[in-house]
DNA sequence: CGGTATCCACGAAGATACTG
DNA sequence: CAGTATCTTCGTGGATACCG
């Protein structure tokens, strides 16, 4: 499963008791991962480029709910990170087409992995969701 | 013309990849997931839970940052959806303690490989940003 | 100890308009 | 087509104080 060079929780104590803490390091690489793709559109895009290079307007027509502005910001993001590249075309009328690196292909089957296990499990969140707001509504 | 706007849903491309265009499930699922644990402190509380049952003020004194108030919240919200369980204990002083259900154990290991992923790649990424960030400032 | 309640600042993100 | 610029709203989260 995780056969990767670093083992993350390899730097989080492991005692007997119950607590665990975490290094300072292990939580900057959460965060960092979480700054990248824990927000709103992040992951839609890179789920949309999983096919191959997908044209800036073609993206804005897939993602639903998208603004122009948010997706410029996202890719940029996505860019500067090298998740994602950028081709442009020196056509007419312009074209540019984003596409996943090798860094953004890696990170897609680990978050494709997350997607599933939420399509697998969302019938049962939603049923806790419902009890806990409803034990809720019992107790107010 | 390859792509008139009324065939946009019609056309597509159903590539045997992972996943070619969002259907709107799809992207709820992502969101779902997202809201869930894409914030700045789920992750981290879940980790702090993987090896057994902790107590309150050990969780805030173990993950650096976090108040009161965010603790609260975010352990309410994954309560909520079942990830997380809650014990108290009448005893003097009063204990409570919090752990990881099943199903947020499931999800554990998901996202331990999404920790082992970036403390992977994080110097690469960094690289990224860095070049990046050198070449937009040489363009301003 | 294990929380709640309230106030407030800040950044994320939507709407809209404009440009190379 | 592929963006940028600006304005404004809104939610997230920190600080603080208080309660069972």
């Amino acid at each position: 499963m995780r056969q990767g060079r670093t083992d993350v929780r390899a730097d989080v104590r492991r005692t007997p008791g119950p607590c665990a803490r975490w290094a300072d390091r292990d939580a900057d690489f959460i965060r960092e991962i979480l700054d990248l793709v824990g927000d709103k559109w992040s992951v839609l895009i890179i789920g949309t480029l999983a096919d191959g290079p997908v044209r800036y307007s073609d993206l804005a027509r897939d993602i639903p709910g998208i603004s122009q502005r948010m997706l410029t910001l996202t890719l940029k993001q996505l860019r500067r990170s090298g998740l994602v590249g950028r081709t442009a075309y020196a056509e007419v009328p312009p074209r540019v087409e984003y596409a996943l690196t090798a860094l953004g292909t890696s990170l897609l089957s680990t978050v494709l992995e997350l997607a599933a296990w939420s399509a697998d499990r969302h019938a049962e969140i939603r049923d806790h969701q419902r009890a806990y707001d409803t034990a809720a509504a019992d107790t107010d």
